[in-house]
DNA sequence: CATGAATGAGCCTTCATTCAT
DNA sequence: AATGAATGAAGGCTCATTCAT
């Protein structure tokens, strides 16, 4: 019990740390010896949990996914509409991203543009999540919250796809200011694409300025 | 002269076979060897051009986006107004793509994660690119076509992030229907984003045409 | 007591695991996991007992040629004659050949090409068997049975020759048809070579020329 | 033409030194930097003609096997009689081992042993080599040179088997004496096989013995 | 201009073996 | 008595790269 438990944080420390020295070198620039060492650990000892290099990088997704899964229905429950459910997980999603960069870097930078990851049973939950989303959008155009005109596909696409550029250009010019601050000026901008403007009565900015 | 015409074919055939293979087996595995045989070359005719692996790979997206440039240039030229011209940049970017599919898995899939290659000289050619977005975006607000109080960072992150993401999972998913389908349903997403609400009672356009 | 022979038990079953491992797959391809695995044991355990890999090989001879000893001495007193002792001998020794192929397998086609094992006390029951065949030959010479002017070590050469090369084609070709079936008409041949022509009727020339 | 030579050469020498180490320390035992080393290239080099390690083991007996069969084919229409042909083929064999001791304790004590060589291609000229003793043997049943009641496939393991059997001993012994000095007691045994005793002037001793 | 020949450097992976418990 | 955890040491193999011709 104590001896799996052990095991099982071994396992999780060797993957924090390959994930950061994947994130920071790349995967093939990265060798099993960094790892180890960078582990307090032997290049064998890793093949203990590990069979092969790739499994070592396509292991990294599951336990945040599932962690991201889990804190993601816990509070979508709390939350009530589809619009602030969007909001929701977006933004526990952005949160999970700036909170774990290197789980984050191997993510967007490394495993979503590897075809072989993408037939992995891991990538099965990355898809999962993404139903998520699907699932907020159906509801809000059910129920008269989002836009119905809008085709959910290019809806949750324009999501995920301007999230993702954000986060990548953040990684890319080396994390430089907090992820978050970039959360609320693009859910503005989703917003626009999301609502009805039905309690919009006209384009109040302009009409109002130009009524002026 | 004629000697540079023909290194200058050499090249370039060299850099499209690069491209093919790198499109369809990755950086990593792919050997020079396989490129050289692929090109009737030998693997160190490969070096007479390129230095480098690396930077045979970093020369792959030079003519393109020169390419895209000119093209881009001429027909903006022909364009009025600042949503025409972000549809026309943006359809003629998801054309290049669809018609340059190595050059694009090559530019989505490898490139665009590489923090080696955002320093490069090539990389500032897309930079450039994305500044044309950014001119059309500033003009459309400064011309009153686009809503103003959108932040024009995070729009172009949008529309750039969107189409990318429709890009990247159409090549992942191994280029099965034709891209430019894509092109009318994404860019009706967008312009929900762009326009100052047309279709709400009260648009924008409609007050401005009413109040002339 | 009953430790030390549940000890004993133990080693032996590992001996016999080994010896089919070893056997099946050849030495260098097999692992002291797959042993320690196949005997129900750990990695560990199997070093309780055996201080190498190699002397685990080394150590697969010693009961079987103790008991092939053991059970010859016993048979070859109650046989009568040179020749037919050494029927008996090669007879038994084919015998437990069939009856124990993966020893077998492990002395003739691992074993007796190591030029280490050679050196090995393990060796010496072996060179000691050789003896019993020897003896059982000189008998025969000193007692008329067996044509003298045959050099009495290529006599051996040739009998334990070809036994063993039949075994050998019989392990490599998958131990296919009963290995015993091949003793007699082997033995045949033999006899052609240990006898003293009983079935030429007389010995004509040299007899013509004494009774010239 | 000058280049493929060179590169047969080279190819032939490192086959000749690869021999030589695996001779003496066993297949498992080597390594491929000790046969580069040994041939003056590097390890890559010799990768450039043999695709692995067990590829180049595999290949050493190929060049040797045509040698002895051509040596072979062009002695045996010298020899007349079945018997005489037989002792010509043995002859040149334990002549060409004798010469080529290298060459012999790899085919003998590492591939003769080994079933992955077996279903080689390698082997089969092994296969062919053989079947000149049999054709021999059957050439002698036919002329009545050679016992009609002996099983011709047990003549042959005999013959085969004993000098094997004579050689690997040799080589284990480290090749004390000269290998050729067994030939003539050795063959004087199978001699005691092969031929009917028509025109054999009786049995010196036992007639001798009955004269007595 | 073009290349065949050659290699240095390095990484993944495997296992026999040890030892604390 | 038995083993799970851990590793040191080593080796096969790959390739980007160079250079003489």
């Amino acid at each position: 019990m104590v001896v799996k438990k052990k095991m099982e944080a071994r396992k999780k420390q060797i993957l924090a740390v390959a994930a950061k020295v994947f994130a920071e070198k790349g995967f093939q620039e990265t060798t099993i010896s960094e790892i180890a060492k960078a582990a307090g650990a032997s290049d064998a000892f890793v093949y203990e949990y590990f069979s092969t290099k790739e499994n070592l990088l396509f292991s990294i997704p599951r336990d945040h996914m599932q962690k991201l899964h889990e804190d993601l229905n816990f509070h979508l429950k709390l939350v009530r509409g589809a619009v602030n459910k969007l909001h929701a997980t977006l933004y526990m999603q952005l949160l999970y991203y700036s909170e774990n960069p290197d789980f984050t870097a191997v993510l967007l930078l490394i495993l979503k543009n590897n075809r072989k990851f993408i037939d992995t049973d891991a990538h099965k939950e990355i898809r999962d999540y993404l139903k998520i989303v699907d699932r907020c959008i159906s509801e809000g155009v059910e129920s008269g919250e989002i836009n119905a005109d809008i085709d959910p596909y290019y809806l949750r696409a324009t999501l995920i796809g301007s999230l993702e550029h954000i986060v990548i250009n953040w990684l890319l010019r080396g994390k430089p200011e907090n992820l978050m601050d970039a959360f609320e000026p693009m859910f503005e901008v989703c917003l626009k694409l999301i609502q009805k403007k039905p309690e919009a009565p006209g384009c109040p900015l302009l009409c109002q300025k130009m009524s002026t």
